[in-house]
DNA sequence: CACTCCGCATGACAAATGTCAGACGGTGGT
DNA sequence: ACCACCGTCTGACATTTGTCATGCGGAGTG
């Protein structure tokens, strides 16, 4: 039902760690029905990699110069729909999680796994089926979904680097009680102590 | 001249990411002079380890829980000075390139290094010579020291999670306008807008 | 259509934060 | 011994931030 031809399953791999990278390329290739026809080191080149091998499965790293995973996945579902996405992440944000489904990612798994047991999802993502790690699901499930409306979300993700009320203003284009007003129903929505708290909450959670 | 034996290099891998640890162990493992003795995937699991098998170099990575691999590397160089230690990491801050160094680490590399590359410094450190990554050594050499005072970084610890001032000064046993003083004075040592902007500045460099 | 609800926006006031001038004690140099 | 210097510490004052009451306008409902 996958409407592929028979054969080994042909990968692309991509992460900025040329140790894992090289290490993970060995590894899997040790399994008879893998094998890896690509590697990058960035988002970007992930892409165009993509585009001239045509791989079964993309085996991409979450965070990546360039573009992240979900960006590259984003894209590879529109110019390769009959490529299927598997992320692999260091640390799993449970909002990154949601996201990545969203963009049509098949699966989702932490670094923490062996690699046997990655090649096994490898062969689960390849069939058709979907597989994400139980555990960073359960802490997607207890997160939820982001109670931050769309200027909430702005303007806390402005307030990130500590500046001052004023420059959210102007970066945002509304008067400074304004912002307070957002960052401040931000805080309460979060249940931080204030605005900074806030803002490490939210990245936690995945939802800047 | 290092007083060693002759025969292989005995290796111990620590590093929480399974996937990586185990993706390397097999990689280190086809050089000829290189075994690995044992893994661990977290500091406290990596001393016990070194203990029970004396290897010749502790390879370790700089993120794991319970203790950092610098902690590691303080213990191990206490209680088996003729180990010597290589640190691998993600994400090199200058700060922990420094705080390595007088731990005693002889080997400091990012893990943007090929296997190939990391199994040729294993040997340098192992003959007793010292390899720092060229680039991780120009930021540390261009962030230079810390100027900030023991209370300074102290209060700015306290500060790093956003709590409030009152907080801080009962933590640290201060009064409030002490603990803004120490504040403003490291918020304009370090050139930043205020003190959240100063945390992250810190956290960079690795200074706190 | 009228009503209600919710997100967006604003200004006034209270609280927290940043800035400043200056006091005290220990260290090192003369 | 004396002095200058630096780190530590404090309170008073200006600025920034957090909270509140309130107004405006579109989406969904009766």
């Amino acid at each position: 039902m996958s409407g592929r031809t028979t054969g080994p399953v042909r990968l692309l791999l991509a992460d900025d760690e040329h140790l894992i990278r090289g290490a993970l390329a060995t590894l899997l290739s040790l399994e008879d029905d893998l094998v890896i026809v690509a590697e990058a080191a960035s988002g970007p080149e992930a892409l165009s990699m993509a585009r001239a091998h045509e791989p079964d499965v993309a085996v991409l790293d979450l965070q990546m110069p360039g573009a992240d995973g979900v960006k590259v996945a984003t894209s590879l579902r529109a110019e390769l729909p009959g490529c299927r996405v598997l992320i692999v992440t260091s640390h799993g944000r449970p909002g990154h999680l949601k996201r990545a489904l969203e963009a049509g990612v098949r699966g989702f798994v932490p670094k923490t796994v062996s690699a046997q047991r990655l090649a096994e999802i490898i062969r689960t993502v390849h069939a058709g089926n979907r597989y994400v790690d139980p555990e960073l699901a359960a802490d997607a499930i207890a997160a939820g979904d982001s109670p931050l409306t769309a200027r909430e979300a702005e303007v806390l993700e402005l307030a990130a680097d500590g500046a001052p009320v004023a420059e959210i203003a102007e970066r945002a284009a509304l008067s400074q009680g304004t912002v307070r007003n957002y960052l401040s129903s931000a805080v309460s929505k979060l249940g931080a102590e204030n605005r900074h708290a806030a803002v490490r909450l939210a990245r936690q959670r995945g939802w800047v």
